[in-house]
DNA sequence: CGCGTGATTGAAACCCTTCAAGTTTAGTGG
DNA sequence: CCACTAAACTTGAAGGGTTTCAATCACGCG
């Protein structure tokens, strides 16, 4: 899984922006959404449901957009909470940006590819998360973000996978 | 959660084409990608699994539209069948019209709308799949898609919550 | 050094699956 | 239109993979 290409999106004046781990860049409920593009760190986002329980929804390291399109498309508050992993330089997007009237044609197309490839990585999302046991979901996310785990709480892995820490210890532990 | 927009990727001298139910339009191993509107009736994608577990991964009922966008992205053979579960009647589409130069710009947003809907649904359908209990999954289908249940048998609704056709039976007999 | 966060380990509990049988429904041909 | 058969749904018992809960361990950092 290559990470997105690169800047659409780009707002010709937004700048650069720093920011340290553990920074709230997002929270739950808010109207005014935001997206991010990560030049450097790591960011994620993650939501917490009806039982206090938290689910990370990705996590985004260089190169990566990241941003809650669903409740921009569906226009309601946002679900997600987006936070920083590490300390993150990254540019502040429009996300309505996405189809203004004003983006070029090449820009356009820039934002299908992007969105064509989110489409792919959420469909294979959705089918490891109704086929696969809780081994076989750490054994793809290895393979598909290899370089992650090291940068990564296995907790936060786990909550990624759809399950406890305590379940992706125990697998770590069986795999040797 | 409302249909697609009108029509969007279509090439104007496309023709509606008629199957009859259990036809199947795509096979896994497929290279030469496929996607349809579906203008009237009922069309499901699924793939099976490493263990021979069917898993559906989306119904199309009017004004849909349904492919393979994951294995379009990433060129690889798709991992979909898609069949009709009633007689339809659909557009075949080129999946490869997404982002192609000759379209308008009012066609590229269309797309990108299109493809931003889809990423939404993708995401709640995720974030359901790692929240939600067997009864909750089943509640969430009812209130998203209340016109679809006596159209598709339950094994089939079962499969698209990623529970068995047992454990849905058992729900629906205790909410009665 | 000590505290806090994260990882590990084990035992019990639980939800869902699996397996099997029986029942209902739907489709088809005579 | 009925009869027959296959498909779909239901129901129950047993089993299993994960979760939950709790305690312990490891480690980084002030």
């Amino acid at each position: 899984m290559s990470p997105s290409p690169s800047l659409p999106l780009q707002d010709p004046n937004t700048q650069i922006k720093f920011f340290k781990k553990g920074t709230i860049l997002q929270n739950k409920g808010e109207v005014h959404l935001k997206a991010f593009y990560i030049k450097k760190g790591l960011v994620r986002s993650y939501t917490i449901d009806s039982k206090g329980k938290q689910h990370v929804f990705m996590f985004a390291p260089e190169e990566w957009i990241i941003g809650d399109i669903e409740a921009y498309q569906y226009k309601h508050p946002t679900e997600l909470f987006i936070d920083c992993l590490e300390d993150t330089e990254l540019i502040k997007l429009k996300i309505d940006h996405l189809d203004q009237d004003q983006l070029s044609h090449d820009q356009l197309k820039k934002n299908l590819h992007l969105l064509g490839r989110r489409v792919g990585l959420l469909q294979r999302r959705v089918l490891m998360l109704m086929s696969a046991t809780a081994s076989e979901r750490y054994a793809l996310f290895l393979k598909d973000y290899p370089y992650l785990p090291n940068r990564i709480p296995q907790y936060m892995i786990a909550s990624y996978l759809g399950i406890t820490p305590e379940a992706l210890s125990k697998i770590r532990s069986q795999k040797t």
